[in-house]
DNA sequence: CTAACGTGCAACCCTGGAGTTGCACACTAT
DNA sequence: ATAGTGTGCAACTCCAGGGTTGCACGTTAG
């Protein structure tokens, strides 16, 4: 779990995968000389990023003849959001419990004043 | 917007920096020192976490006396689960087309067939 | 005033990872 | 068979950044 979100994190963290990810969800799925083409790097620096964007989880890749087509498996990406979820969550009761205990502050202070 | 997404997942992405954001959630403020002593790190590798995670604006920090009191700011968060949210949403919409289409081309097929 | 404590700043390692080039292999087409 | 194309692997450079130590400053407590 925290190795996933750990991983999801990190693979977003750079603006090449992200571009990828990006792509691969709007066109459906691409190779890497085509997703270098769109990349201001080489193709071998795409080729890495796929593979760990496919260590994440976030892409699979299938041979088909001379050719690799990625696609994309948005599954790991519920792990980041999770995470994000639980922090805000946690959050927002912390802030709750503080609104109720000042409220009762309140209360307590007009009681006695 | 993108430099937003950016900073997020770069933050995110370190262990020690989700630990301090996890920690913050829970207890509301922490100080350097008091992070430091629950992380393998000294504080002032604590300390420039902390920086980055400001810049981040994920964290602010506010002197009081000699102690700095770091309480965290969830709202940059949600930049990070947008983006996540429109590849996703990119995705579906994609299967569901596919989906659509085969649909189409299975009733062609049936019914010329 | 002095000692102790929490911070901030600066200089310094050192590893990881993003990028590159070069080469070898597999598949396709002619 | 041969040329062309898409990949994968390996070696190499380069630098951002995570970690450390050392020191100076401001604040608080005795």
């Amino acid at each position: 779990m925290g190795d996933r979100v750990e991983a999801v994190f990190s693979a977003l963290a750079d603006p090449s995968r992200r571009f990828v990810v990006e792509r691969l969800a709007a066109s459906g799925s691409a190779t890497p000389t085509e997703l270098a083409g769109e990349l201001p790097v080489s193709r071998q620096a795409v080729a890495k990023h796929l593979a760990s964007l496919e260590a994440a989880g976030l892409v699979h890749g299938t041979r088909i003849g001379r050719n690799t087509v990625y696609r994309l498996d948005p599954a790991p990406l519920s792990a980041a959001t999770e995470w994000i979820a639980r922090v805000g969550a946690e959050w927002d009761q912390r802030l709750a419990a503080l609104a109720a205990h000042l409220g009762r502050e309140a209360d307590r202070t007009t009681g006695e004043g």
